[in-house]
RNA sequence: GGGCGGAUACUCAAGUGGCCAACGAGGGCAGACUGUAAAUCUGCUGACUUACGUCUACGGGGGUUCGAAUCCCUCUCCGCCCA
C-alpha cells in the first residue's frame, strides 16, 4: 500500500502574491478542511463544556486530542474498544492528536528524559508511565486519529532556573545560554532519531497521516539542521514545535517567519500551539497553514472573549448593565443568539455552567471567522482591510482595553 | 424584674493592654493564561497617597493608662436562662 494510498492528502488551491500564505485543502479519511486552519482543542477527548454540535456550530473543522491524557485515561485500549476516538467523542471529522511529547515539558515535574523516551509519573493515580515513540505511535494508533504526530523532545524556550533567592526581579529566564543551547541541540537530534523510530513504529499509514516535527528554539542554524533531518523522510505533514514555550511574541514571528518557509511546499505546515491572533497572522503570511491553540478553550472558561476589537473579561464590573452582545459583528451561538454582556456576566459570577460553553463557543467562533477571512484575503491580499476589520491584530498580544459598551440607556433610575 | 453571654471591616469570624488598619474564610475588584494535570493561578480589598506616610476606625458615650478592639463605668441593641 504505502505511497501511492496517502491517509492525508494536501492540495494548494491558491497562493498569495504579497506573501507566503497558500490557501489550500486537506483530506483525511474523515473528511477535508480548509487551510489555513485552526484546530480548537478537545484533549481529552471532549471540548470542555461543548457537544459536538456545539463545536460544529464554531465552523470547526477539525479538533485535538491529547495522546498522553488519553493513555493515561481511559486508556488508548479502551478508545479503541469504542471503536476509536470519533465515534467514542462522536466527532465525525477530522481529529489530530499530539503525541505528548509537550506534556514531557508542560508536566516537567518528575518525569525523566532519556534516549529511549521519557518517564512520566501518571497525574491519574501517581504511576511510572514510559512513553517511547514507539508506545507514543501505537497509542496514536489506537486512538485512531486521522492526523498524528510525531512524539518530539520539546524543550523550553529558556530553561526558568530553579528557586533563585531573587523573589520578584529576575525570575524570568535566565540559565547559562551554552547550557540552554546544549539542551536546543540536544532536542533537536533526539526528535530526528525519535522520528526514525516513529515512522517505524506507524502500522496504519492507510488510515492516518503521520507529520514530522522540527525543533531547534530560536537558533536558526538548528531550525534548518532540524529541518533537513525531519524533512528526509516523506511525511504527509511537517510541524513547527517548541515554539510558544516561553519565547516574546517577536521571537515567534522571527523564528517562524525563517522556518516556514524551508519546509516543504507540497505539504501542510503545522504551527504547533500558536496562538494569538497576530501570532497566527504572521505565521499564515510566513506559509503556515495549521494551528491549534487553548487560549480560546481555556481563556473562555475564565470569562475572557475575544472581540475583533480586543479582550473583554467578561466578569469586569463595566458589563453589569450591558444589555448588547460580546460582538456585534459576531454570528456564533453567544452573540447572535442574544445573550447580553450583562447576562454573561451573571453566568460567570454566578458560577454556571452555560457561561464557560457560551465563551468558549464564542472565542472558538472568533478564531474561525478570522481564519475565514485570513483564507479570503489569499486570493486578494488585502491584508489592510483585514487589519482594518480586526482591530486586534494590531494591539499588543494581550490586549488591555474593554470595547466601548453598549448604552444603558432607559435604565429608569429616579422615577 | 433578675442572671448570664454577645456586639470587630461588605459578610462570617479571629484577636482579650503595645508587634493591630486588625489572622482566616467568603464576597467583591483587577490581572495572567500560546501542541490544556487550568471551573486554575496571582495581586488588591477603611480613607487619602505612586510611594514613604498621614488620618479615621473594632455598637454609643465616658473613664483608667505613656499606650485600649482588648481593663472599668454607663447607655443601646441582640441571644439564652430564671421570675
Amino acid at each position: 500500500m504505502g505511497a501511492t494510498e496517502q491517509a492525508v492528502r494536501f492540495e494548494i488551491l491558491a497562493r498569495s502574491a504579497a506573501t507566503r500564505a497558500r490557501l489550500g485543502r486537506v483530506t483525511t479519511p474523515h473528511g477535508s478542511f480548509d487551510t489555513p486552519a485552526f484546530m480548537p482543542v478537545a484533549t481529552a477527548a471532549t471540548m470542555k463544556g461543548l457537544t459536538p454540535d456545539q463545536i460544529a456550530s464554531t465552523g470547526s473543522q477539525i479538533i485535538l486530542n491529547n495522546a498522553y491524557h488519553l493513555m493515561l485515561r481511559p486508556t488508548a485500549e479502551r478508545i479503541a474498544h469504542f471503536g476509536g476516538t470519533h465515534e467514542f467523542m462522536r466527532w465525525s471529522k477530522p481529529i489530530l492528536t499530539d503525541s505528548g511529547g509537550f506534556q514531557a515539558w508542560s508536566m516537567s515535574e518528575g518525569t525523566k528524559l532519556t534516549e529511549e523516551g521519557v518517564e512520566f509519573r501518571s497525574f491519574v493515580d501517581g504511576s511510572k508511565i514510559m512513553l517511547t515513540p514507539e508506545r507514543s505511535i501505537e497509542v496514536q494508533n489506537l486512538i485512531g486519529a486521522d492526523i498524528i504526530m510525531a512524539f518530539d523532545d520539546c524543550p523550553p524556550a529558556l530553561e526558568p532556573e530553579r528557586a533563585p533567592d531573587d523573589p520578584q526581579m529576575s525570575r524570568k529566564r535566565r540559565s547559562k545560554p551554552e547550557e540552554h543551547a546544549k539542551r536546543v541541540r540536544e532536542g533537536v537530534d533526539r526528535t530526528a532519531r525519535w522520528l526514525e523510530r516513529c515512522v517505524r513504529a506507524h502500522r496504519r499509514t492507510d488510515a492516518q497521516g503521520l507529520f514530522g516535527i522540527v525543533q531547534g528554539g530560536t537558533d536558526l542554524e538548528l531550525r534548518a539542521r532540524s529541518i533537513e533531518q525531519v524533512c528526509s523522510h516523506d511525511l504527509p505533514g511537517y510541524a513547527i514545535g517548541g515554539v510558544a514555550v516561553g519565547e516574546s511574541p517577536d521571537e515567534i514571528h522571527r523564528t517562524v517567519a525563517a522556518v516556514a518557509p524551508l519546509l516543504p511546499d507540497g505539504r501542510p505546515r503545522y504551527l504547533m500551539g500558536v496562538g494569538y491572533e497576530r501570532d497566527i497572522l504572521a505565521a499564515v503570511r510566513a506559509g503556515v497553514d495549521m494551528f491549534d491553540c487553548v487560549l480560546p478553550t481555556r481563556n473562555g472558561r475564565k470569562g475572557y472573549a475575544f472581540t475583533a476589537a480586543g479582550a473583554v473579561r467578561i466578569r469586569n464590573a463595566c458589563h453589569t448593565l450591558d444589555r448588547g452582545p460580546l460582538d456585534p459583528a459576531c454570528d456564533c451561538l453567544a452573540c447572535a443568539g442574544g445573550f447580553s454582556r450583562g447576562y454573561l456576566r451573571h453566568l460567570f459570577m454566578a458560577e454556571e455552567l452555560l457561561g464557560p460553553t457560551l465563551l468558549s463557543i464564542h472565542n472558538i467562533r472568533h478564531f474561525q471567522r478570522l481564519m475565514v477571512d485570513i483564507r479570503a484575503r489569499i486570493l486578494d491580499d488585502a491584508w489592510l482591510d483585514l487589519e482594518r476589520r480586526w482591530p486586534v491584530l494590531g494591539l499588543p498580544a494581550v490586549a488591555v482595553g474593554t470595547p466601548a459598551e453598549t448604552s444603558e440607556e432607559g435604565s429608569g433610575e429616579g422615577g
